[in-house]
DNA sequence: GATGAATGAGATTTCATTCAT
DNA sequence: AATGAATGAAATCTCATTCAT
């Protein structure tokens, strides 16, 4: 029956993801994602050839998450639309510690990283690609205004997202909390 | 006496914030900094004993900054007070990347850096103060939404600071146009 | 499981031992420990953090041998017993280096080393307890001279181990020949 | 009158003495000697070349104290010889520290050093051969024991010196006691 | 003469990765 | 498959010494 299994795959890309997001991407070591793992540093190369792949399958596997969700998004009614996916993002909310990291990723030493990093790069893009859709549809249907650019309304928009939900309401909640300032102002009616 | 100086303390701190700004706290290396100055590494621990001094040093200098200008914000008027809030934020933008690396920094080394960190820490507490008085103003005024607690309309106004002037507007008119998003919403009136 | 070791760890005290006491502690560094040991230097770091742990552990294992074989001596006979205890010095002659150094050790870095001194100090409190037991007794036996103060005949005493041996003679012979001169002074009868 | 003098040769050496002696000699930086003189740490080269030379300074410093002082014993009675060597001894305590380390001194770098080094051991051996002197009087005197080999008896003769004087008696009396020990013996009479 | 500053060589330490059981 | 151990390359830091004012 051989010897114990240390830890899936699944536990080491959890674990390495909550050290990403803690320590930001280049303060991330295999030493210290070993020693929040049960089993040795050693056995981590059972799965990843090196540090780079670990991190970029983590990205990947965010990314993926978030993708399926923001997928099943009713783009219909553009601002029904936007709440949703500000939920969506909210949930996936480790997504934006990677954007940025995705880049610093030393590519070179691994192809299956470049690949993934690639993957990760070009799914940020359809996600893009959607918010531009939806922004224009709302545009067109003047439920957004119109008398400020609209990139400045989709970079508050995507701003919300890493609003720091201090005081731990339930996602949906916050979301929607959100969603509403962003919709509606926070000026007296 | 003693011969002219490779750099200044200012030129230093000035390269180092730009670079941390850049790179992000946990990319940040001495190496890269002496890389990016005249003179050679060990030059820079004449001055600071290790990477945290550096970084607390930059940030305490950036914190102070801020503090001085949020300081002459006249308060009568708290929605005004607010816009203009939002302009010092505004200019000293790269606070933000240190609000929440400040905590990063491994204080166990250094006592200079743990003494910055503790101020910088002070200073912050400080700023919220200010901010968390406009908004008691302008709630009791009416002039801000009284449907959505306070620290929900204060979480996202913090946001605001944060929001990347992708498009490398004028500070000001970027400010400007963000406060109006967060005054008055996005959605068509 | 893993590679075979390429030192013990005792073979790593015991190289560490031999270069304290003939370079002294100030001039210990790991270094030159692994210059004299099997393998890499980096190795080393797997077992101790740095050379204050080293040299805490060596004093630890040094002071545990001596407190062991020096509680197996009958302390009925006070003069015996010191004649058996130096002796038991003697083989442990090491000791006195380490004994002055032992509050020399940097013990600011490291936890571990800290409590090794710690440990190595009390154990040397409880030797100096027999000691002072022992002398108490032969006072008032009046088998030692009472015209100069006990701790005087204590530091004496203490003092012989230190003595080099230079010419190598056996440690029981030297120890005995050191005991008879301590006892009966270096005076013709 | 140009710049005000930083600190005298004297003070300098006197300073290096106190720390080689409390840290040994190689712990003993230029660094931390400077931190503990009132001017900076390039004054020091206006002394002397580089680090070896001011530690073989102080070494000979303190082994030319040491033989002034017992040059002028009398030889004529060996054992009063003895005990008025033991008083010089005690009050240049230091010269045990050094005794050992004036070989590691690297003297590959500084010719000063070398001569400097040599000279010391040297007048070492010139207080060896006072010793050996003043023993063999004494042994064809009948005034020490014979039946333990000489040699045993000097080497005692010579740990007294570095006994600790814990109790901080004045240095005379320290060593009238020892002295008294050492040819009477602790032993009741 | 005194010194503040610069600097390179070396010491120390960390960590990704490989190896052998 | 899992892992304890080894290791070199690189990061970090210290200090003796030189330089220029």
């Amino acid at each position: 029956m051989g010897r114990k299994r240390a830890f899936t795959e699944d536990e080491l890309l959890d674990t390495a993801e909550s050290l990403i997001v803690q320590h930001g991407y280049s303060s991330f070591h295999l030493k210290l994602l070993a020693s929040h793992l049960p089993g040795a540093r050693s056995t981590i190369y059972q799965y990843y050839a090196n540090k780079e792949e670990v991190a970029a399958a983590v990205m990947k596997r965010a990314m993926v998450r978030a993708l399926v969700k923001a997928g099943s998004v009713d783009e219909k009614d553009p601002i029904k639309a936007l709440q949703q996916l500000l939920r969506v993002y909210m949930e996936e909310a480790d997504l934006h510690y990677f954007l940025g990291d995705a880049r610093k990723v030393d590519v070179a030493q691994s192809k299956k990283a470049a690949q993934n990093v690639n993957e990760v790069l070009s799914m940020l893009k359809h996600l893009r690609g959607q918010l531009d859709r939806i922004f224009d549809a709302a545009q067109k249907q003047g439920t957004i205004r119109s008398d400020i650019p609209v990139f400045v309304l989709a970079s508050l928009f995507f701003q919300l997202i890493n609003t720091p939900n201090t005081l731990q309401l339930p996602p949906h909640e916050w979301a929607d909390y959100l969603f509403a300032l962003w919709y509606e102002g926070s000026g007296a009616h």
